[in-house]
Parts: C-alpha cells; sequence; structure tokens
RNA sequence: GGGCGUGUAGCUCAGUUGGUUAGAGCGCAGCCCUGAUAAGGCUGAGGUCCCUGGUUCGAUUCCAGGCACGCCCA
C-alpha cells in the first residue's frame, strides 16, 4: 500500500515535509558519505557578502550550484560543498560608520581602529542564519557547518602566503592611482560610492596662459576647473592631430584650437594675424612653469607639451594642463612620458610645505586666492564659471579631490600572455565567454590595484623602515613570530599594527605599511584559503585544485572569474576551475532591474510559499538565463511552468498511487519486461530521456537539460496514461494489468531519479512513496539513470510517431467536419506509398481505432484515388548538383504530370530537359506533395493521406447515442461526490430511439459507469437533470447503491 | 568612445551546420474531450526572422556597415 495521495497538491507544503525528513535524516550528509570512496568532483562557492539578504540573482546561482552537484553525486562522484562567506570590505565598515554615526579615516581612528573592527567582526555574519534558511528552503544542499570565512585567521594566513609568493616572484610593486577622496573624511571613495553622490555644482573655470621658452611673448592657452592644481602644473597635453591657431595681436601670441577660437574671441578687432599649426608641431616644446614651487624639475622632464590621445576640442582651449598627482589621465601620461609626479596635498586636502604660500590651507578654499595671483602676474586669461555635474561625498556631501594615493598593484601585465593561454583550457557556458568578453577582459588588463586605506581586511604583510629602504614580506604567523618575537593569534590590524621587526640592516624598527587587501583578493586566494594551504591539507590541496565547476554571474567576469585566474596563474600556471557556468542578470517583469524601491519584483519568500522552490528553480534554469542571457522574471511565469510540467508530473503520480493501491498493487509483483507496445513505448521514451539529459549535463547546458522532460511530460500523460486508463480499471486482474503498474510504476521511478537534481522536492516524494525497503532511503542517495539501449526501441518510437501523426490528422478531419469523437464512425482510411509506413501503423492500428472512434482502419497505398501529387525540387540536393539551373529545375518539376511522379515515388528515375540539358532525377531529387481531392474528408501530412468515412448507419448512430448517455452519467457521478468505485442505479427518461439505444448497449452502458441497474421510467424521477443528446430530450437520475 | 551580448508572432522565448512551408508557451477566436481534471486536446488568426549592402543558384542563418536595447569598461 502507498501512501494516499491527494491530487489537490500542495507543493511548497510537499517541499517542508521533505526538508524536515532531510533534516531528521541528515540525508545530504548521508549524500556525501555514501560517495567517500569515489572519484572527486570538486567544487567551489564563491562567497557572498552577508550584509544583505539573498535576492534571486542568489537563489539562482544558488540552484545552478546545487544541481550540478547532485547530478555529480548521482553519477557516482564525491561533491564536497563549503559554503563561504565574504566578511571584508567596505560594505561592512559603511555599515558600521553608520550604527556608530561616524565617518571617515579621522572618525575611525578617534574610536580607535580595535573597536571599529570589533564591531565590524560582530555585525558581518548577522545576515547569515536567514541566508542558511532562504538557501536551505531553495532545496539547496551546501556544507554550512564547514563554511569558510574570509576572516578566519587560518584563511587570513593563506592570504599572506599567496601574498608572499607574489612579492617573492617579484609581481607586487608599490605605485600611485589616482582615486576621488573626500577630504573632509579624509578617505579614498570606491567607484561604486564616488557613483551615488554626483551633483550639478558650478565652478570655476579659468584659461591660463602658458609662457613658452622659444617662442617671444608668445603662450599656450590652457583651460581647468580646479585652478588649485596649477601648482601642481607638471605638463600641458595637446592632441597632435587638432589643429590650432597662432594668434598674434599687438605684442603677443596665443595658441588656441580653432575648434575654440570663437570662444576666446568674440570680436577679432585687436587680432593681426592668424596661422594655423598642427597639434604634433608643437608637441615637445617647453614651458616656464606658472609657479617657483617645482620649478626645479624642469631638469628631469616636467613643463613640456605631450602628445594626449584624451585631448577633445568640446571645452576648453584644446590644450589640457596636466597635473599628474590629481588626474588619472595625467597621471598616466606623465608616467608613460618620465615626466615627474608631485602630490603636494596631504590626506585632509591640504597643501603641504612644499606650495609654501598656502601650505596648511584646504585646497578648494584657495582657488579664489591662486586665481587672484595669476591675474595680477598676468597669466590669467580669462576667467569664468562653469555648472557641471561633479562627485560629492555621499557621506558629508562634500566636494570630492581627485589624488594621487600609494596604492601597491599586483603587476597582472607580467602574466596576462599565460593567463589568456590558460584560459582556453577552461569550458565556459556559454563559450563565447572564453574569447569574449572574458578573454577581451584579460587581453586588456591592467596592473591590479589591491591595498586599501580602510580598516577591517587582511593586513598587507609588508613591514619596513622609515626610509622605506628596507622591506620585508611576511608570509606566515610563524615568521611574524619568529622576526618579531611577539606572539600572533590574530591578523586582523588592530592586532598587528604595533607589531616591530628589528631591522637587519640597522635602520631601526620596521613597522608595517598601513594598508589592508581588497576584499577581491581573499576571495581570488580562496582555492587555497579556504584548507589553509600550505599550513595544512597539502595533499588535498594538490588533489583539489583546479576546481571541476564553479557558478556564478555574469558580473564576475572582472570579479571572481578574473582574480581566481590572476592569482591561480601566478602561483600556479593554471586555471583555477575547469568548467563554469556563467548566469545572466534576473530583472523584473517590466524589464528593468529589480528594485526595492520601485518594488516591481515579488517576494522571494512569498513566491516560495506560493509555489514552491522546484517551479521556481526550473522556471528559472528553463530560460536562458543558465548561459548569460537576461531573464524577465515574472510571476506568471512560474505559474505556467507549475501547469506545464510540475501538476501534470504530480497528476500521474497521484493517478497511479490511487490505482496501485485500489487494485492492492505493490512492487513485489514486478516481473520481467512488458509486451505491451504502450508500455514498451514510454520506456523507450525514458531512455531517450535519459540520453538526452546525460548529454546536455555533461556540456552544462542546464537550458538543453531541461527542455526533454517538458516534451516526456506530455507523451507520459497525454499519450501513455490517457491511452492506458483503462488498463488500469478493469475489474480483472490479468497480466496487462500487472504489466500497465509495473511499468507505470517504473517509469515514475526512473523519471523521479532523472529529475532529482532539477527538482529535488517533488521528486524526493515520488520517489519515497514508491520505493521499496531495499533501495536507498532518498532518491538523491540513488545512482543517475544512465541510458540502456537494450530497453530502447527507436523502431517502436517512430511507429507510435506515425500513430500519432495519422490521429492528428483524423481529429483535424473530426474538428473540420464537425463529427464529434464520441460519434463512432466506420473506417478510416490509412494511405501510403511507402510500405515501411504501412508496416509500422498496422502494428499499432488499435490505438488509431479507439482514440479516433471508428470500426475500422483500412490500409491502402494507392493516394491518387483521394489526392493529386504535386512535385517540388528539393533545393538541397540539387542546389549543389545544378548551381545556378536549379530555379529552372524547379519550374520543371513543378510542372511534372502524375505519371513522372508515380514514377519517381516508386523509386524510379526520370530525366527532364533543363535548360537545354538531359537531367536524370531520382527519387530522393523530388519531393512529393499529396493534395487531397476537393469534397472529400481527406488531410495529408508528408507520405501519408487519411480519410474519414462519414455515412452513419443506425447502428453508428445507437451507438453514439449510448456514448453520449455514458458521458452524462460520468459527469453526474462526478458532480455528486461518487467515490470512483461506487455502483449506482440509474432512471432516465427519453424517447424510443434513445431508448432503444440504451437497452440495446446496456452492457456497456453499464460496464462503463459501474452501473447494477438502468432502466427507462416515464416520469422524471426526483432530481433528475435534462440533457440533450445529440437532440434526444433526456431526464436521467443516479443513485448510489448502498 | 571601446568590448561583449541581444534583436524571430500582441507578450515571453526556442530554432535555423545556408534550401523556397520558421516553431513553442501565454494571450485572442472557435471547436472538442474528460473519473490524473485548480486540468487537457485540436483548429484558426497573427511574422519584412531590426535595417542596408555583399557573398551565393538560394540569406532569417555567413560577411561588412548601420540602428535599437542590455551589461561591462573608459
Amino acid at each position: 500500500m502507498f501512501k494516499p495521495i491527494s491530487n489537490r497538491v500542495n507543493l511548497p507544503k510537499v517541499e517542508e515535509e521533505m526538508l524536515s525528513f532531510w533534516k531528521d535524516n541528515q540525508t545530504f550528509k548521508a549524500s556525501l558519505d555514501i560517495r567517500r570512496d569515489g572519484p572527486e568532483f570538486v567544487f567551489y562557492d564563491g562567497p557572498p557578502f552577508a550584509t544583505g539578504l539573498p535576492h534571486y540573482g542568489h537563489l539562482l546561482a544558488g540552484t545552478i550550484k546545487d544541481i550540478i552537484p547532485r547530478y555529480q553525486t548521482m553519477r557516482g562522484y564525491f561533491v564536497d560543498r563549503r559554503f563561504g562567506w565574504d566578511c571584508h570590505g567596505l560594505p561592512v565598515e559603511c555599515e558600521v560608520e553608520k550604527m556608530l554615526e561616524i565617518s571617515g579615516k579621522t572618525e575611525i581612528e578617534e574610536l580607535g581602529v580595535d573597536v571599529f573592527n570589533e564591531k565590524c567582526r560582530s555585525i558581518v555574519l548577522r545576515y547569515t542564519a536567514e541566508w542558511e534558511k532562504t538557501v536551505t528552503r531553495m532545496g539547496r544542499w551546501v556544507d554550512f557547518e564547514r563554511d569558510y570565512k574570509t576572516m578566519d585567521p587560518s584563511f587570513m594566513e593563506s592570504i599572506w602566503w599567496v601574498f608572499n609568493e607574489l612579492w617573492d616572484k617579484g609581481l607586487i610593486y608599490e605605485g600611485r592611482k589616482i582615486l576621488p577622496c573626500c577630504p573632509r573624511c579624509s578617505t579614498p571613495l570606491s567607484n561604486f560610492e564616488t557613483n551615488q553622490g554626483y551633483m550639478d555644482v558650478v565652478d570655476p573655470a579659468v584659461t591660463i596662459g602658458f609662457r613658452l621658452d622659444d617662442e617671444e611673448n608668445a603662450f599656450v592657452l590652457a583651460w581647468t576647473t580646479t585652478p588649485w592644481t596649477l601648482p601642481s602644473n607638471m605638463a600641458l597635453a595637446m592632441g597632435p592631430d587638432i589643429t590650432y591657431l597662432r594668434v598674434e595681436e599687438k605684442d603677443v601670441v596665443y595658441y588656441v584650437a580653432k575648434a575654440r577660437f570663437d570662444e576666446y574671441y568674440k570680436d577679432t578687432d585687436s587680432v593681426e594675424s592668424i596661422t594655423e599649426v598642427k597639434g604634433s608641431d608643437l608637441i615637445g616644446k617647453t614651458y616656464e612653469p606658472l609657479f617657483p614651487y617645482f620649478a626645479d624639475l624642469k631638469e628631469k622632464g616636467a613643463f613640456r607639451i605631450l602628445a594626449g590621445d584624451f585631448v577633445t576640442t568640446e571645452d576648453g582651449t584644446g590644450t589640457v594642463h596636466m597635473a599628474p598627482g590629481f588626474g588619472e589621465d595625467d597621471y598616466a601620461l606623465c608616467m608613460a612620458e618620465g615626466v615627474p609626479v608631485v602630490c603636494p596635498v596631504d590626506e585632509e586636502g591640504q597643501f603641504t610645505e612644499e606650495v609654501s604660500d598656502y601650505v596648511g590651507r584646504k585646497v578648494k578654499e584657495s582657488d579664489k586666492d591662486i586665481i587672484k595671483r595669476l591675474k595680477v602676474e598676468g597669466k590669467l586669461i580669462k576667467q569664468a564659471t562653469i555648472k557641471h555635474s561633479y562627485p560629492h561625498c555621499w557621506r558629508c556631501d562634500t566636494a570630492l579631490i581627485y589624488r594621487g594615493i600609494s596604492t601597491w598593484f599586483v603587476n597582472v601585465e607580467k602574466v596576462k600572455v599565460r593567463m589568456s593561454e590558460v584560459n582556453q583550457e577552461i569550458h565556459w557556458m556559454p563559450d563565447h565567454l572564453r574569447d569574449g568578453r572574458f578573454g577581451k577582459w584579460l587581453e586588456g588588463a591592467r596592473d591590479w590595484a589591491i591595498s586599501r586605506n580602510r580598516y577591517w581586511g587582511t593586513p598587507l604583510p609588508i613591514w619596513r623602515s622609515e626610509d622605506g629602504k628596507e622591506a620585508i614580506c611576511v608570509g606566515s604567523i610563524e615568521e611574524l613570530e619568529k622576526l618579531s618575537g611577539r606572539k600572533v593569534a590574530d591578523l586582523h590590524k588592530h592586532f598587528i599594527d604595533d607589531i616591530e621587526i628589528p631591522s637587519q640592516e640597522g635602520r631601526g624598527p620596521l613597522r608595517r605599511v598601513t594598508e589592508v587587501l581588497d576584499c577581491w583578493f581573499e576571495s581570488g586566494s580562496m582555492p587555497y584559503a579556504q584548507t589553509h594551504y600550505p599550513f595544512e591539507n597539502k595533499e588535498h590541496f594538490d588533489s583539489h585544485f583546479p576546481a571541476d565547476f564553479i557558478a556564478e554571474g555574469l558580473d564576475q567576469t572582472r570579479g571572481w572569474f578574473y582574480t581566481l585566474t590572476v592569482l591561480s596563474t601566478a602561483l600556479f600556471d593554471r586555471p583555477a576551475f575547469k568548467n563554469v557556468i556563467v548566469n545572466g542578470l534576473i530583472l523584473a517583469a517590466d524589464g528593468k532591474k529589480m528594485s526595492k524601491r520601485l518594488s516591481n519584483y515579488p517576494d522571494p519568500k512569498l513566491l516560495i510559499d506560493t509555489y514552491g522552490a522546484d517551479a521556481i528553480r526550473l522556471y528559472m534554469i528553463n530560460s536562458a538565463v543558465v548561459h548569460g542571457e537576461n531573464l524577465r522574471f515574472t510571476e506568471d511565469g512560474v505559474k505556467q511552468l507549475l501547469r506545464n510540467i510540475l501538476i501534470p508530473l504530480w497528476n500521474s503520480y497521484s493517478f497511479f498511487v490511487t490505482y496501485a493501491n485500489i487494485d492492492d498493487w505493490s512492487p513485489d509483483k514486478l516481473d520481467g519486461q512488458s509486451s505491451n507496445v504502450l508500455d514498451r513505448w514510454i520506456s523507450s521514451s525514458l531512455e531517450t530521456l535519459s540520453e538526452s539529459v546525460v548529454a546536455a549535463m555533461d556540456e552544462y547546458n542546464l537550458q538543453r537539460a531541461v527542455r526533454p522532460f517538458v516534451l516526456f511530460i506530455d507523451d507520459l500523460t497525454n499519450w501513455y496514461i490517457r491511452r492506458s486508463r483503462r488498463r488500469f480499471w478493469k475489474s480483472q486482474d490479468d497480466d496487462d494489468k500487472m504489466q500497465a503498474y509495473q511499468t507505470l510504476y517504473t517509469v515514475l521511478l526512473q523519471l523521479s531519479k532523472i529529475a532529482a537534481p532539477f527538482v529535488p522536492f517533488i521528486s524526493e516524494e515520488i520517489y519515497r512513496n514508491l520505493r521499496t525497503d531495499d533501495m536507498p532511503e532518498s532518491v538523491h542517495l540513488c545512482d543517475f539513470p544512465m541510458p540502456q539501449d537494450d530497453k530502447r526501441d527507436m523502431e517502436l518510437e517512430l511507429e507510435m510517431e506515425l500513430v500519432m501523426t495519422v490521429v492528428r490528422l483524423g481529429r483535424l478531419l473530426r474538428s473540420e467536419h464537425n463529427l464529434k469523437v464520441r460519434q463512432p464512425l466506420s473506417q478510416i482510411h490509412v494511405i501510403s506509398r511507402n510500405k515501411q509506413v504501412i508496416e509500422r501503423l498496422k502494428v499499432l492500428s488499435d490505438i488509431v481505432l479507439e482514440e479516433l472512434n471508428v470500426k475500422d482502419v483500412v490500409f491502402g497505398e494507392d493516394e491518387l484515388r483521394l489526392a493529386t501529387l504535386k512535385g517540388k525540387a528539393d533545393f538541397k540536393r540539387l542546389g549543389p548538383r545544378l548551381g545556378p539551373n536549379v530555379k529552372k529545375a524547379a519550374g520543371v518539376i513543378a510542372q511534372l504530370d502524375d505519371q513522372a511522379l508515380e514514377t519517381l515515388v516508386r523509386g524510379g528515375e526520370i530525366s527532364v530537359a533543363i535548360a537545354g540539358d538531359e537531367v536524370t532525377l531520382g527519387p530522393a531529387d523530388v519531393l512529393v506533395e499529396r493534395i487531397p481531392h476537393e469534397g472529400l474528408v481527406v488531410a495529408s501530412e508528408g507520405e501519408l493521406l487519411v480519410a474519414l468515412e462519414t455515412e452513419l448507419s443506425a447502428e453508428l448512430v445507437a451507438e453514439g447515442l449510448a456514448r453520449e448517455f455514458v458521458n452524462k452519467v460520468q459527469n453526474m457521478r462526478k458532480s455528486s461526490g461518487l467515490e470512483v468505485t461506487q455502483r449506482i442505479n440509474i432512471k432516465f427518461t427519453g424517447d424510443v430511439e434513445l431508448c432503444k439505444a440504451i437497452s440495446d448497449l446496456g452492457d456497456y452502458v453499464k460496464l462503463e459507469t459501474l452501473t447494477i441497474d438502468c432502466k427507462s421510467v416515464e416520469a422524471a424521477p426526483q432530481g433528475a437533470i435534462e440533457w440533450d443528446l445529440n437532440g434526444h430530450a433526456c431526464l436521467i437520475s443516479v443513485d448510489a447503491v448502498v
């Protein structure tokens, strides 16, 4: 006896039951244990930040990260799955700043780095419980107990090892990076933060004349909105291809871009002559420094005109003032050209001693004085203001300044080529990412800035002397202890910043540089750090690197995929993963990004509780989002999927259980293979399903893996079960019935296994109810059903397809000619020239008879009786052979007469004249269509012709009535809530013809409706319902037999 | 501005190693079936396969150039 199943399915409730079952029985652990001795399939999990709650993107990635490991487990592999948490970094720090209502470097240091960091530590895991709940509810099996955290001392120590390896390979260097900084918070900001704070402001826009050295009283005009950077001017940049004008006035010469001339000369009275000059002719000239502060740098290459490809003539003068300490383009160009870089501004945005006249003053506030001074000195050409969008600190609204910050870099340029080569070994899904977005990103990779002037992160393990001439990179806790003579328990900043290392060269104590590492460096180190390599688990690591599989979103091309690749290439000259599934973005139903503010998407929890995790999983997986495309997530889509796949699947299961229980069927009655064609057909189809799924899964193509389920479920419910229903209903326990049970049982059981990785809940429910005691207690402990050739019968699958076609054509005819299926017809003609087609159909003709409700099927070959033939050229064959003449040939073929076509159809050859040439055409060169004769009830598809005999004999009419009658009684049984097995008595009224029909076919009526007594009465019985049976009025009442 | 991707029915999307007749689901209209029925089936209407050029006997498919949208970078 199987557990009885309601056909009113509540999937979320079923899922909750499965969750408790898994929890109570530790099924996940068991699924690992049974494979522990098997080969390993290595999975790396990318760590999320737990500062927010999981959203649809996480549910999707989590689902992909669940399906592949479940599948591989069933394929016999041991798949360890450790969850990871990204703990460090700015999001956490910002959160804490908000909580403590402080902001920026000064306030954090006033508070104490130790207090601040411990606060970070205390909140970073605060949502992990919610995460675990949601991830688990979605059906993902992942180990939360052995999770890794990027803030664990062991994790951080491995990061030091990674860093030290890079250091030893000479891949770490210190440089400068121009970053937006808030002078008030004295903190550099990330791109993300900067983007939040753009505001429209009015700034000064001044034009300055730079006096050229080699021409008397000649000035190049340059333009800036940040006058405070002028003392730090080191060069000018012009466009080599831009045309400039040499404008001669009375006793002075100005150079300005031709395109900007009008802006500067509203009237040209003062102009004496104008000459055009190419930018390239001006490049290389030197000029007089504006300010004396760095004048001595002229010898070192400063104060030159450089060629800059970023120079435009959209605004300004067509010449850009270069302050390499304060602009990214400026910095890059000056570095490349060997121009010295100065940055005379401190963290608080104040001038340093070098700029003696303004020392200690905030740069922005010095603008006015600088302008005034330039005016006095005659260097200011034009003073204006400009309204533009400029970034401000999102915390305190202070205008940001761009400023060079000392930064540590990984020299990615050095390993770039190998990274691209190593990338070739990775199997990407979708594959275009390999040489597309990711490949291109690698080709253009720049050195990676890995240090952050922040607090909550893994500190850079560099200790150096005050003069900067002696530096040590520390690679482990033990090394630090040895070098410093101090015990070290925690590697966070506030534990180690006061540790000093004595100099080997007598330079005084070495102190740690202040920065911490970019948290991307930490997640990229995850393959090593999660197992504390190389301090522990050395052998384990060797056999677990690289990963067989990872999966994340498209945004990780420049994130995790990239950092993993940089580090694994630099360290081991290998990729860090072999296969990767990259998912696209999940958009709201309106095609926009999901946004809390717009609330344009349904709450995930609500959706799970309404439709269940399986439906959401399958909905997402059955879309292009599993290969990097966007998905418009709609609740309706989830509903559809439920309707199209999961409910039919459940109905099949419920059907089986209901009848198996009625008949007391149990799996111990399993006995060999069935001889029934339907059974053999569905069993064969199941093998085909398994083959398609395995093929798609081995390519990591999840969408392709899901698609065949839709077809199979349709075959199962709308053909196999519908066709087989009577076999389950009939009262005697014959072999055929046993075989039906046995087949449906086996199919459902196997299907639950094939579906298990995708829809782990519903498949578990089905499996658990169907399994016998000698089977594993969970579907997820089973082996994946690999396709078995001996159970496949391709011939039979083809035959069934033909039958389906005939039935479809038959139904089309009935529909076109208004002949309802309940009305039996005498004959159907199935005509095909192709003997094999006829032979195949003969095998299954019973199905045709029943489906179409006809008494007899007549096969024949004489298609000309029903249709005319029409020839059509097979371009695919004739094109290559005939080339340009193919069109003429098509014309000739379309005109072929019946006789010629007959010859071809019989397999003969004909010869025709095409463009003066004799061409021989074989059967394969011409496609023959059958055009049914007008006025006949005939339909055609391919080589098949189907015709219906529509004349009704008295017997057929009577039978049609009886079937109408049965149908109405069945409806009444159902609507009055009678049990399926309940016996009844029928009373009815009707005309003579109707009574005779029911009486003549009484046995049939009684058998179909489980009726003991069916009699006609004179007057309408109590509670009778009136029906119209093919134009015969009728009152029927139904009573349960007690 | 550059890179990558996408553009197919009213909507959401398959597909096309180049072959004249391009599919599914939803929605719409009509019909049918039904003891797995909170279902299901069939039929119909609905398409310049983004545009323009090229290659080819033949292009929705390949190539080039545009346009639109998305993501990433600058």
